[in-house]
DNA sequence: GCCGTGGTCAACCGTTTGGTTGAAGAAGTT
DNA sequence: AACTTCTTCAACCAAACGGTTGACCACGGC
């Protein structure tokens, strides 16, 4: 799974992911702190963050033995246009659909009349 | 899997799929014409649909013995919330950070004065 | 140097995923 | 009724995922 779009919807498809990114949007935290809510391994949070890290969502420094997580916030926006990108097309589709149904005559339409109207 | 925020975000973590989206922002269409660009089979598709079906993004309505695909556009504002959320949170931290920064005086800053201000 | 702490690496395990082939439903056509 | 078309169901397979345990590495403190 190359693409980076792949890599940060599936990181966000893990709800314990996901959590880890909601506390981090509001503060830093180590792995340990991180680990400790849940019932899983430090090894396994361990896991989720490379996760999040090889997605870009998430990035580690070094400060003595701690390596505390820090969230790249910036990498949303690559989601968040290509959602807006066809949420809007497909609102602009709607529009129209309801552009041609308000056009529309009594007459029973069976087949378009020629070409492909502007 | 139970929770639909992990289910719309794993569906979306295929290529395939966001592109079945993205074809689908564009005009309705029906399996085989969706799975005809694709070098997969027919079967194949057809369960990227039923994937996308549960998480809530697609519906199927039925016409003779096609089973016309529609895009259900409403989810994505699931999406963009959590989203929107928790960039703004982070957002804020930033500026928050940055105002500290800002009305930091000259004083070195070794260790903090006593206990945990405020 | 040795020990404790914080974190990762490696191997393994059960389940899910994305794909295949083959059979079967469902609805028009003749 | 027989046939074709569009679609899904069932069984199977290899690879990826989320978790575990156990060993290991990188520090700082005695």
């Amino acid at each position: 799974m190359a693409d980076p779009l792949s890599r940060v919807f599936s990181a966000l498809a893990d709800p314990t992911r996901r959590d880890i990114v909601a506390r981090l949007a509001v503060a830093d935290a180590t792995v340990n702190e991180l680990a400790a809510p849940y019932d899983v391994t430090v090894q396994a949070v361990s896991k989720h963050l490379k996760v999040l890290e090889d997605a870009g969502l998430v990035s580690r420094s070094r400060e003595a033995q701690r390596r505390p997580v820090h969230l790249e916030a910036n990498v949303f926006d690559l989601m968040t246009k290509w959602i807006e990108r066809y949420r809007r097309q497909a609102e602009e589709r709607y529009r129209r659909l309801d552009d041609v149904l308000a056009a529309m005559p009594d007459e029973p339409v069976t087949s378009p009349p020629e070409g492909t109207p502007s």
